[in-house]
DNA sequence: GTACCAAGTCACAAAATTCTGCGTACTTGA
DNA sequence: TCAAGTACGCAGAATTTTGTGACTTGGTAC
């Protein structure tokens, strides 16, 4: 797979102004939405298998605390980017899982991934 | 411009092994190479012009301090992002640019923007 | 002789992020 | 009765990230 875009066609891009300047740009929040030591782990994992249980992301991600996986799982669910499902049985069961906009990160993903594989060792 | 890959696409790659599971993803230590408040507006800045510098930087990422610039530049530079000239004259002058590497990174930024202008308002 | 420029460095302080260790409530199985 | 599992919440500690203000070096302008 070929990046789709070369630097030339992205400058040109730049100068029309569909990647704004300076605070605006729509790069930055994506990034940051995806900051945090285990985001980016959760969201691989739910790619790879899905839906998981809390108790089976905890274990894939070890050593994650409960707070943690918590936390990021909030976020991510506060950003859209993944559902979370609530059974009110007994024992109680919670599944998570990708939503549209989470899968439509995945082409993303792959370009970077593309890129990593280029360029580390 | 379409997304170069659908989940289930995607999910195909994952099979093949080109990701590889749990901890040793490629993503993970590109999108720590952009961690930083600071990284992604620098690159940003040196797409748009090339080359910079430090003190045109400093001007531009207002109010970046001296010593938030001087490392994420170093960071940067160590990753491979980015070039740093050194001009013995007085008074010294010191010019950062992109390298290919860098470069090769602004497809997928391109990617991200688009995923970032279908989704945040 | 005082001040300024460039591109930093240094020691430290503040703020944000992450982790630790506990506690909750409920039930099942031995 | 006792431990174990499920899905968390919370307070405070530790760690990492980010920011502050002064200082450097050698020349040039006032």
């Amino acid at each position: 797979m070929k990046p789709s875009m070369t630097y030339e066609e992205f400058q040109e891009k730049v100068g029309t102004g569909i990647l704004t300047q300076n605070g605006n740009c729509p790069v930055t929040p994506v990034v940051q939405m995806l900051q945090g030591k285990w985001k980016l782990q959760i969201i691989y994992e739910l790619c790879i298998q899905s839906p998981l249980r809390f108790g089976q992301l905890k274990k894939l991600l070890t050593p994650i605390t409960n707070t943690m996986l918590t936390t990021a799982l909030k976020e991510l669910e506060a950003d859209g980017l993944i559902r979370r499902e609530q059974f009110n049985e007994i024992p109680p069961r919670v599944e998570y899982s990708l939503t549209e906009k989470g899968k439509d990160l995945l082409p993303v993903f792959y370009a970077i991934a593309q890129w990593g594989l280029t360029y580390i060792p």
